[in-house]
DNA sequence: CATTAGTTTGGTAGCGCTACCATTCATTTT
DNA sequence: AAAATGAATGGTAGCGCTACCAAACTAATG
């Protein structure tokens, strides 16, 4: 059995890591033949395949995927946008999607594009220049000069958590405006009339919001009470909110919050104050996150099933890069209102 | 000026992107030159600069770091490893982790080991497939096989939310040991007895689940009922955790929880059973995350800087990265028991 | 003026891997 | 038996970039 050699020469470039050149020459077999014994171990006869499986134990061998990536356009690397990481909403999206690309042999890259966007397109530039297998948009708008760049670099992309009738490649999200609108309905079918919205500064909550109160004309109801509130949201500007309503005077018999961590600031000075929930003021969250249906009263809420826009972003984006062009690009996943204890 | 040639050749191999070879030709210089009018400007005249810089506009050339890492061994990319991402306590961590990187051209990719640490390992080799040029794992205990790949790979290393005699290579962290006895002592001088626990089965919550127990048989006061729960903890567990220590007949006078999650779900299941927050019971998170100092009543928890934790492991490892040795390799970065309401 | 030092540019040779084609040998078909 | 097929292996040539050294040129020194 051939002694492993001492690390010696390459001293100024290369890392100094067992290459596999290396683990072909100790197993005793060209290199292209220990890379498929690796990559395809299928098409190597078994004593071949022994061989080289043996000297990648002994010696510790792990493929460099920079070196891959460079000769073979598969870098089995997936780069995943969010607008931050902190907004718990998009938790469940990013873990699904993590998890499906892992089981598969891919590696997830984060990226945080900031809810304004500013850092958007730099960012995009250091991730093309990564040459991912793939990009996951989740829940963002593009810039013009990000469309650009994105549709010039050929990388399969998926946009999540939004619809639009011109997505740059595919897409997998549910409409915002039906939400709004579903939501004020659902809201005067339980006999509520005076609206009011907490919504944060970010464009998805805007068109909720937007379309929540269009609908409120269309139900001939008061314009909504409306405060915006800087985005990710949180339980204290919830609670700030609906002290704001009430100091203006407000005569309200229903908030719809634009993120239930927002709702349960509402439920809690609510009760601080001595409001009752649901019977003087009903209120409707946003994500149904795990804690939404625990809490006292249990929140009412708009469920996304968050862990199948990630797994469906991930499918595509492996399908695209096996080569099996998939036909489904654009999948509306819808959402559902959870009639619970706060309305 | 040149005109853009049409993309020709290089029909199987090769992403069809414009290279830095394209650019230096358009541009009349040598690659090389081209490579460090974008790399080094500094080093390059004006003229050089102006005209490549007009190139690279021109084609949107986006270097490939593939390339450029894996001539240069410096991939930019680092590694962070969490237990979940769906467990909130870390994402404070990562965010200002993957922001101070992205400040200096660094890109994070994100992976998910599962609190049993069976994927571990796997996902430790995938990373360092990647040569990333540095890994942050945080809060995590490590294989054998684990630490023996991280040692041989020469990646500099943060260990983050822990402390150990034995760190792989650097470390920012703080004491769960300190964290139960004090948080024992606390209680003990806010003149509670009888204690009980709600812990998650993970190893860090069972380290301060534990010194919190000899802490209290130090202070000579009855052993703590305890409660395990699957990580990552929630509000229900915490909930389901109250409702069995009074059904087993639970005489306890305060609870030490091991996220702020579950302290949540026990202020909760509290208030439903009537039993008074902080008069009856006491209750102590473990977090502060944003939600505990606004809900109703205020938390009483331990405080952990999750900011400055992933703030000083990116620096940490951008240090080593840019050759500059730092001396101090391992930090106790402390906690704080905040006193609010619960207790 | 020659010599030295500094600045700017270029050539060469890989980094570690895989695509593509060619070869060998065993097996099957006519 | 010859031809055709298939399976296993190897050789060559890059993928796109940067480290290293060398050359050319400018400026400063004695």
């Amino acid at each position: 059995m051939p002694k492993l050699p001492e690390k010696t020469k390459r001293t100024r470039r290369g890392s100094g890591a067992v290459t596999l050149h290396e683990v072909a020459k100790l197993a005793g077999v060209a290199p292209i033949t220990a890379s498929r014994a690796i990559n395809t171990p299928d098409q190597v006869s078994e004593s071949v395949l022994q061989k080289v499986r043996d000297v990648v134990a002994r010696t510790g061998y792990v493929p460099n995927r920079l070196a891959g990536g460079l000769a073979s356009i598969r870098s089995r690397l997936v780069a995943a946008v969010v607008p931050t990481i902190s907004g718990a909403v998009f938790l469940e999206t990013i873990q699904s999607l993590t998890e499906t690309f892992a089981q598969q042999g891919y590696q997830v890259m984060l990226g945080q594009a900031g809810y304004d966007g500013t850092r958007e397109d730099a960012l995009l530039r250091a991730i093309v220049g990564r040459r991912p297998d793939g990009i996951v948009l989740t829940g963002i708008l593009h810039t013009k000069e990000g469309r650009k760049l994105l549709a010039a670099s050929g990388i399969p992309v998926v946009e999540t958590w939004d619809l639009t009738d011109t997505p740059i490649d595919m897409l997998v999200g549910f409409s915002h405006v039906e939400i709004g609108r579903s939501v004020a309905k659902f809201l005067h079918g339980k006999g509520r009339r005076r609206f009011a919205v907490v919504a944060a500064d970010d464009a998805r909550a805007q068109q909720r919001c937007e379309s929540f109160r269009a609908a409120t004309r269309a139900l001939k109801l008061p314009a909504p009470k409306v405060v915006i509130v800087p985005a990710p949201t949180t339980l204290q500007y919830g609670r700030d909110s609906l002290a704001r309503f009430l100091e203006k005077g407000g005569d309200i018999d229903a908030v719809f919050c634009s993120s239930d961590l927002l709702a349960l600031g509402v439920v809690t000075e609510a009760r601080v104050r001595k409001i009752h929930v649901p019977h003087d003021l009903a209120v409707v969250g946003f994500g149904d996150l795990d804690f939404a249906a625990h809490i006292d009263p249990a929140l009412t809420t708009v469920h996304i099933n968050g862990a199948a826009i990630g797994k469906l972003a991930a499918e595509f984006i492996i399908e695209r890069a096996e080569g099996r062009e998939s036909v489904r690009r654009a999948i509306d996943i819808g959402f559902t209102i959870i009639d619970r204890k706060t309305t």
